[in-house]
DNA sequence: GACTTGGTTGAACGTTCAATCAACAAGGAC
DNA sequence: GTCCTTGTTGATTGAACGTTCAACCAAGTC
């Protein structure tokens, strides 16, 4: 009877429906029924509310790599190409759920502006998760870019770019908005690396 | 007594509201306190607090040009310094706000993912009203551009930046990080002009 | 068989929320 | 003076919320 694993199923559906509907407008109702559990044995397993959402924001710092990076880079071998990878897993995203979900941090970031410090850094290492692996991709091919070129700020573009095109696409319900926003990125990497080649 | 101006009071209170706590957590309770009227008097003006909501993103709209736009470009002539100009707007904003609170609309935005389509067309306006006005400055710089730059594409990489540059400074609670994303932007029409320049 | 431990059950509690409503006030029209 | 319109008042309603709790169960220990 090891395999009921009522922890895991809470937290399961907590990370889907903080993802579909955000963090206030999700019951502890809804969750119980998404995960066929009762409260009190919620409350077993979690103090309150906001627990549950630390234990989620745990669960998605720790599946960037196993459950977004590998997915995405699965035949990409180059490493700038891991990048734009990552961000069509993300377009893909999008596309599916019909411009109508995209990226479970950002919105939670938004949303929890006035949140404890314990759930801003969470969401702070969420971020510095993402763009950490966008980073190394960069320092992988770094000599690509001109020297003395700040990878770390590139890498914080492509994130803050990745959030924005979401947002837009999300707003006007077209993906175009996203796919404009990734091709200004390629844009501006082709011209950094361009004016690499001819020096 | 014409100037007791029920429904205006209302209007300013929510639209402070809803930038400082989102729509979900701002109650009905809190904008009568805050604009000193009573809840009948609200339900005189407004059927339901979403009506409420599509009259503040109407005024929002509104504001774009006279709130926003204006008080950014007093002394600045140059287009697209123009843009930067409003860019730092956001910037003050960011400060003054201890790192809290962005735009209103991008919080929204994220906020109000599954509204109706009112709500929705109303956030589209919103950002549409932001991107045209970046567009015209940027149209207004054309010749500096290389001939075919899509301007358009260039305007709302702009809010894009903007977004995703706010969102990382609230959650980081670091101004710096909405600074990198701006200075990227610079960087990249800085490029794109030096090229142009050299033609 | 008695006791403990870890987990489960779901009704119930107190609060907060958006929304309602009957009563009332002030001004203009006639 | 009566009526109509426009606006105001605040106690009240019913639903939804996060949370609690006493009771219960099954497996393990001695």
């Amino acid at each position: 009877m090891v395999g009921k694993d009522t922890r895991g199923r809470i937290i399961h559906a907590a990370m889907e429906l903080f993802w579909l509907k955000g963090y206030g407008s999700t019951s502890i109702a809804d969750i119980l029924s998404r995960s066929q559990v009762n409260s009190g044995s919620l409350y077993h397993f979690f103090p309150g509310k906001q627990d549950l959402l630390i234990a989620v924001l745990e669960a998605y710092r720790d599946g960037i790599g196993p459950m977004l990076l590998e997915p995405a880079w699965g035949e990409v071998a180059d490493p700038v190409e891991k990048i734009f990878a990552l961000l069509d897993k993300y377009r893909s995203l999008i596309v599916e759920t019909d411009c109508g979900y995209g990226c479970p941090i950002g919105s939670l970031a938004l949303e929890l502006h006035e949140a404890d410090p314990a759930v801003r850094r969470l969401l702070a290492e969420n971020f510095e998760g993402w763009v950490g692996a966008v980073e190394r991709c960069l320092e992988e091919a770094r000599h690509r870019f001109p020297p003395g070129t700040d990878l770390r700020a590139l890498a914080e573009l492509a994130l803050t770019i990745m959030e924005g095109g979401v947002m837009q696409a999300r707003t006007h319900r077209e993906v175009a908005h996203f796919d404009r926003s990734v091709a200004q990125l390629r844009a501006y990497f082709d011209l950094l690396m361009v004016k690499e080649e001819a020096a």
